[in-house]
DNA sequence: CGACAAAGTCCATTTTTCAGACTAACTATA
DNA sequence: TATAGTTAGTCTGAAAAATGGACTTTGTCG
């Protein structure tokens, strides 16, 4: 399959990876949450090449992930600042971090330190279920096809079904 | 910079983007959690060149994501399984799954639906702080560098300060 | 014996990435 | 007024990676 046929599937992870499934944009999205906003300071910060730099963002401002804001004319200049959709991207960088700090920790322990405003703790946010509250994994999810849906084509690429 | 140097960078997002930053890799975890384990069934449903998916199965390998596990002999033949390591994927592949769910669903809604095997409902797992159980979110949370520890060189790419 | 299966490898072509120089449109400095 | 600096890119040729399809290997099945 090609890379843009990806995002074609009926599968949101699919869908996602087809914006966020390569080399550097993690990295720039990770710079966008820690406030960084111009252009040369995430070619500096990232140590990315301009041209890979400038096609990423301009697939993150299609994707309405980011959007571009005028700061200055003569010329016009423009910050890169994330849109809600970029925000809620918060949890899926959030996680990576989570997952890097333990196993890509060195002794010094993270890098990055991370205080949950409202309580004053230093915190690795976990995932839970929204109604009973306990910490989820992946043994305590059961994942399902949707049903069919009027003339809505099978969902592909399911679960696997094992004989308990 | 190399794309094989990122990983040597003192973030935790970049060292876990070395891992997972590409095309396929998270799809091809995302089938792992589904069940897939073979690789003519990775192929198959993720369309993916058989030389790519050969490499990404060796890279994750590698990294101690996933495992071969021998289950033949005469030929040899194995299949592929999530690690702890790779398993503590889960939250990373489940807050893309809710993004992708949010912004990627049709009409349908989303493709696959997920059920808290202890409390029966069907959920999208939610970021939440270990310590007071609050809902997080991006601006919930202040990042800072770790303070200096021992000879370690100080942390590049901290969050950019900014007058309150 | 011929077809089929699983798990790859090989190879030629196309697509992306990379590093570094260059450009545009100003502002600040000497 | 020249000269240097700033910011945000673009251009370019070389290197690396992805792609699609055929081929290989080591068996089993009918």
């Amino acid at each position: 399959m090609k890379w843009d046929e990806v995002s074609n599937q009926q599968c949101s992870v699919a869908r996602s990876s087809s914006v966020l499934g390569d080399r550097w944009t993690l990295l720039i999205l990770s710079d966008c949450f820690l406030g960084v906003r111009n252009f040369d300071q995430f070619q500096e910060r990232l140590e990315i090449p301009r041209t890979t730099l400038a096609n990423r963002l301009q697939k993150l401002e299609l994707h309405d992930v980011i959007y571009r804001k005028l700061y200055q004319t003569n010329p016009d200049r423009f910050e890169y600042r994330l849109t809600d959709k970029g925000r809620d991207l918060y949890p899926v960088l959030s996680t990576i971090l989570n997952w890097g700090d333990k196993y890509y920790s060195d002794e010094a322990g993270p890098p990055i330190l991370r205080q949950h405003v409202s309580c004053g703790h230093d915190i690795q946010p976990v995932l839970q279920c929204p109604e009973c509250e306990e910490v989820v994994d992946a043994h305590n999810v059961h994942a399902r096809t949707r049903p069919q849906y009027g003339s809505y084509p099978d969902v592909k690429r399911g679960p696997i079904l094992r004989r308990g």
